[in-house]
DNA sequence: CCTCCACTGGAAACCTAGGCTC
DNA sequence: GAGCCTAGGTTTCCAGTGGAGG
C-alpha cells in the first residue's frame, strides 16, 4: 500500500491488463446460456409463449432467495421473446419495486416504460394513484399495446404498500381490450404470498415457479463459465474460483455475490499487479465488500439519521433510549439543525438497526422500565471518516 | 404476587412540497 | 388563483408492558 507512484506506474505498463471483458461480471450481463436453469427458463419461455401469438400469457410469480437467476432467467426469456416477436406494439416492462421504493414511483417508472411520459406526462408527484393507474389503462388500451410487465422484487412493494396495486393490474383484465397486461413478480419471500387479498393471488399466481439456491458446486461451475469469458487465460485458477463459491455459497447460494466477489478479486489483483487472482486477494475482495455496503449505506442516509448514528457512536459499552435522546438533543444544538422528538428517534433507530448499522433491541430493567439497548455495529472510526464527508457534519472531526 | 418505571409502538393528525382541474 | 389531490416525514396522543424490587 505504500509503493512509491514510481513503482505503481512501472507496473501499470509493465503488467497485462486482466480482465479481457468486465462486463461479463457484472450484476446485469445475460450469459449466453444459464447453467442449471433450463427447467425454469423452458418453463417461463413456455408460460409466456401466447404473446407470440397475440394473446394474453397466464400471470407468473417467481419465488426464490436472491442471486438463484429468477431476474436473470426473466431477463434472458424477455430479450429473447422480444427478437422473436418483433411486434411493434409489445412492450416488456422491468420495473424493480424495491429501487422504484413506493408505489407512486413503480407506476411512474412502468409509465416509463410504456413511452406514456412523452405523450401525457406522468409527473413525479401530484396525481391520484387511481388517475395514474387510468391513464395506464388507457394507454394500453387505446394502443393495443400487448404489455409484459415485470415487478421485480415485489415483496418489498407488497409489504409496505400493500397489493392496491397488484388488484387494479390483476382485476383490468378485458377493460383494457384489445391490448393487455401480463404480470410476473419475482419475490425473494417465500412467505409473501400471506398477505396478499386472496382474489390477487389466484389471479397472480396463475402459474408458480420456485428457484432452489445453487449448490457450491454449481456456483463454481458459473463462475468458471463466467471467468474464462472475463479474463485472461490462467488468470482465475481453479483453486481461486472454489474459494469464491465456497465463500458466497456456504451461506445462501447466492450467485450475484459469487459474481461479485470474482470481480472485486480480479480487480484487487490487477491493482497489486499480480498476474492472478490468490487466496489473499479474494479475502481482500470479501472485505471491501463489506465496507462498500456500510459506506454506502451510511452516505445515503438522510441528515437526521446521521446525526443519530453519529450520536450512538459517541457511547463506547452502547446505551439507551433516553440517554442517547440526551446526547442527540446537544448534537443538534451543536451542528444546528433540528431536533426531533424521542418517538421519531425511536423510529429511526428501527430503520438504522435494520440496515444493520446498530443493533436495538428491547429490554426490561424491571422497577426502572422498559427501554431499547442500543449498540453501534460499526468501526467508529471509519463512521467518523464517511460521516466528515457531509458537510453538516465536517465541524466534528 | 403486585407495582410501577421508562419507555415501546400503534394510530391519527399535521405539515410540506409537489401537481391536478377549473 | 382557489380548492382539490398525493407521498412522505414528523408530531401528538396514549394504551400497553416485562420484570426487578418491594
Amino acid at each position: 500500500m505504500s509503493d512509491s507512484i514510481d513503482e505503481i506506474f512501472r507496473r501499470a505498463k509493465e503488467s497485462k491488463p486482466l480482465f479481457v471483458n468486465r462486463d461479463a461480471l457484472s450484476p446485469d450481463y445475460v450469459p449466453m446460456h444459464l447453467p442449471f436453469r433450463d427447467p425454469q427458463t423452458r418453463a417461463v419461455a413456455q408460460i409466456l409463449a401466447p404473446i407470440l401469438r397475440g394473446s394474453k400469457p397466464s400471470n407468473l410469480l417467481l419465488y426464490g432467495k436472491t442471486g438463484t437467476g429468477k431476474t436473470a432467467v426473466t431477463n434472458y426469456v424477455l430479450t429473447k421473446l422480444k427478437a422473436e416477436a418483433n411486434n411493434p406494439n409489445l412492450v416488456l416492462a422491468y420495473v424493480n419495486t424495491r429501487l422504484a421504493d413506493g408505489e407512486y414511483r413503480t407506476l411512474a417508472d412502468f409509465a416509463r416504460a410504456l413511452d406514456l411520459t412523452k405523450a401525457k406526462q406522468i409527473p413525479l408527484t401530484g396525481l391520484a394513484i387511481g388517475e395514474v393507474v387510468d391513464r395506464i389503462s388507457d394507454n394500453i388500451k387505446t394502443n393495443k399495446k400487448k404489455v409484459v410487465l415485470v415487478l421485480d422484487e415485489i415483496d418489498y412493494l407488497v409489504k409496505l404498500f400493500g397489493d392496491d396495486i397488484l388488484y387494479a393490474f390483476t382485476r383490468s383484465g378485458t377493460k383494457l381490450s384489445p391490448g393487455f397486461l401480463a404480470l410476473v413478480g419475482i419475490s425473494n419471500d417465500l412467505k409473501f404470498k400471506e398477505g396478499l387479498d386472496p382474489r390477487v393471488l389466484s389471479s397472480l399466481s396463475e402459474e408458480e415457479l420456485v428457484f432452489p439456491p445453487y449448490t457450491v458446486d454449481e456456483l463454481r461451475q458459473i463462475l468458471t463459465e463466467r471467468a474464462k469469458v472475463a479474463f485472461r487465460p490462467s488468470v482465475a485458477s481453479s483453486a481461486a474460483i472454489n474459494l469464491c463459491a465456497a465463500m458466497a455459497g456456504s451461506e445462501h447460494g447466492d450467485a450475484r455475490r459469487a459474481i461479485d466477489l470474482l470481480r472485486i478479486a480480479g480487480e484487487v489483483a490487477e491493482r497489486e499487479g499480480l498476474k492472478e487472482i490468490d487466496d489473499s486477494c479474494i479475502r481482500m475482495a470479501s472485505d471491501k465488500m463489506e465496507v462498500d455496503r456500510v459506506d454506502e449505506a451510511i452516505r445515503s442516509l438522510p441528515v437526521q439519521n446521521k446525526a443519530i448514528l453519529f450520536a450512538v457512536s459517541r457511547f463506547d459499552g452502547g446505551t439507551n433510549t433516553g440517554e442517547l435522546y440526551l446526547a442527540y438533543n446537544n448534537l443538534c444544538k451543536k451542528i444546528g439543525i433540528e431536533t426531533l422528538t424521542q418517538r421519531r428517534l425511536s423510529g429511526i433507530l428501527g430503520d438504522l438497526d435494520l440496515l444493520g448499522l446498530v443493533e436495538a433491541s428491547v429490554v426490561s430493567k424491571g422497577r426502572r422500565g422498559r427501554t431499547k439497548k442500543i449498540q453501534l455495529l460499526i468501526g467508529k472510526d471509519s463512521l467518523e471518516k464517511t460521516l466528515s464527508e457531509d458537510p453538516t457534519f465536517a465541524a466534528l472531526a
